[in-house]
DNA sequence: GTCTCACTGATACCAGGTCTCATAACCATG
DNA sequence: CATGGTTATGAGACCTGGTATCAGTGAGAC
């Protein structure tokens, strides 16, 4: 079963309507090698509605599917996710992504909600840096 | 010495040029308590442009005057700093804002360079959670 | 007081994203 | 299959947050 069918398959297991607009969101987006902006999808899954690409991405966040990765600037890119909860280091030279093993951050949170009386539910965290690579070719070139 | 001269202090230290609409915006932003959207400061800076406003935050961001406090939505708002680099913990029914004291990450982030190859140089991290009052409060109506 | 250059604000513009609503089409059911 | 109810679509208006342009102003060094 190929990734397409088997995203399909979960859209059916949840009563969400396979349209062909959906499905050409989603090859779009599968066919992705690192992040991506809606826009690019926009663009490249010709002929669907701008809507139409925004409410899928949201579907795709909302079942796992993509994940969102926060850059620098605070805007918003996307990422095919291959596992769950993680977090990325960004080269923000290159834009290459690494992901981050597990949640660097959930004794943090357990610390915090018995410190803090919150009750919490969400967080955020991204990191930013250059990579090897970039790193060397900006040693050759200063 | 009051809050507002020892910006414009700051300001005239760094030869940036004291100007009334820079005060008005200065002044507006001390007034906040908790955190704020640029917008508010465009509209409680009566008269001065929002270009001018968008340049004073960035300007007051650079000083640390401010911090910018990131939003489960990926929006951004901005707080006054009252302390170096920190995180925040947001609550989101209220939108209270707690300061945590240190940052978490900094170990991490020295495992994560060795571990990488990444020359890591800055991230992200916000909390989001209910403070005590608004959980007792969804207590009460449920 | 003069001069210069940083700063200003009106305005146009752009990017990212949502809302509306008439139309289309998916798919459960018979 | 044929039908029907409900979900999804997309054109376009609209909204929010932010930047670029540029003629005009005024802060402050001298
Ligand atoms: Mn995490
Ligand atoms: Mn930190
Ligand atoms: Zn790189
Ligand atoms: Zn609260």
């Amino acid at each position: 079963m190929s990734e397409l069918e088997s995203v399909i398959r979960q859209l059916e297991a949840l009563d969400h309507r396979i349209t062909p607009s959906r499905v050409a969101v989603i090859a779009a987006v599968l066919a992705q090698s690192g992040h991506f902006s809606v826009e690019t999808i926009v663009h490249q899954a010709r002929g669907v509605g701008r809507a139409t690409v925004f409410r899928t991405m949201r579907l795709l966040t909302e079942l796992d599917i993509v994940c969102r990765v926060l850059l620098e600037d605070a805007s918003l890119h996307y990422r095919v996710s291959r596992r769950g909860h993680h977090h990325h280091l960004v080269c923000v030279s290159c834009g290459n992504v690494q992901d981050l093993d597990e949640c660097a951050v959930s004794d943090l949170v357990r610390e915090l909600a018995a410190a803090t009386e919150y009750e919490i539910e969400g967080h955020w965290l991204e990191f930013y840096g250059r990579c090897a690579a970039c790193r060397s070719s900006v040693a050759l070139t200063t």
